[in-house]
DNA sequence: GTATATATTGACCAAATTGGTCGAAGAATA
DNA sequence: TATTCTTCGACCAATTTGGTCAATATATAC
């Protein structure tokens, strides 16, 4: 009954996640991660080729987690309307509990890393193709009106991550709701 | 009108504090913090001898705050029960909000850093000599009856040091008033 | 003005820490 | 037993670290 491979790749990524938690992304080192995980240096190179593929894989899993997330809010909403809202509202409160997902957003060093904005285009995908969905739908049955779907979708995230950055800079969220 | 040496000295301290906090005591280096003070790496070493100084200086400065608030605390309590209760929970929550010396208890590396223990023992005095004399007024006002005051202090202080210990450990304190 | 004391800095250094490699050695499996 | 999967310590080059120092600015004195 011993651990499968993809239980330790895991427990890689759930240590790093505690360690990222902790110091944040750039002052987290291989050292912390393998110590909180619980093994030797080496050992995390046995199932991660390097750091970046860490961060990477962290980012990623965060990422899915939003999807799911986002999607089961948005299933569970009947209207379009409501469907919309709980989108916007469930995708801000969710950046605040991903930790790892929402300080890569934060965190200048990362300018640098430019594999991170690829991890999240998938994402970002998502986010356009459910927006357009639900703008669509609403105006299939009549609840929306506007004209051209597309445009009005990469407005609506474009305004989500202009919020994103006032919350970064500092504000609460509380009346944001 | 320009700074004055004392106040560069202070905009270093809380710059210090700023990324003590941000990073952790031991991920800290002497770059974050000229770059959060805003100046050279090479200034620090104008105003402060070492790292070591940075570092006990703010947390002599955070135990001072410490003690004038807790001694203003106790003033302004009537009866020698409400002195003391007002000193314990203050003191539970000032740990929160002074965070390099919250931090100084929590983390683990300090160890090595004998000097921090020195620093607080100015603290450990004060909050001896401010326990006993809370008790010992008690007991002449008839109010409390206790034999030994002075082992009656200190084992009110292991209590405390106790309830730190929980909290570190990751209790909430909003049931502990 | 000039001389003197006070601040600030970039270039530099030895020492420590970093990400990463590799061969040896355990465990597990056949 | 032979073979594969997994873990690790020793090691390395490259970077980062705390700290120094001579060269400057900048203010103050005369």
């Amino acid at each position: 009954m011993g651990e499968q491979s993809k239980d330790v790749a895991q427990r890689i990524l759930q240590a790093a996640i505690r360690v990222f938690d902790k110091y944040g992304l750039r002052k987290t080192t291989m050292r912390d991660i393998a110590e909180s995980a619980g093994m030797s240096k080496s050992s995390l190179y046995y199932y991660f080729r390097d750091k970046k593929k860490i961060l990477s894989s962290v980012i990623r899993q965060e990422a899915e987690i939003l999807i799911e997330k986002l999607r089961t809010a948005v299933q569970q909403a009947a209207s379009p309307q409501e469907k919309l809202q709980a989108y916007v509202v469930t995708r801000m409160h969710l950046l605040f509990e991903l930790s790892i997902y929402y300080a890569s957003l934060t965190e200048a060093y990362l300018e640098q890393y430019a594999f991170i904005e690829q991890e999240r285009e998938a994402f970002t995908n998502f986010e356009n193709s459910t927006i357009q969905e639900i703008l669509s739908d609403g105006i299939d049955t009549g609840i929306f009106r506007i004209s051209d779907v597309i445009t009005t979708a990469k407005m609506l995230i474009i305004i989500m991550k202009g919020i994103e950055l006032r919350l970064i800079i500092g504000k609460s969220m509380d009346d944001l709701d």
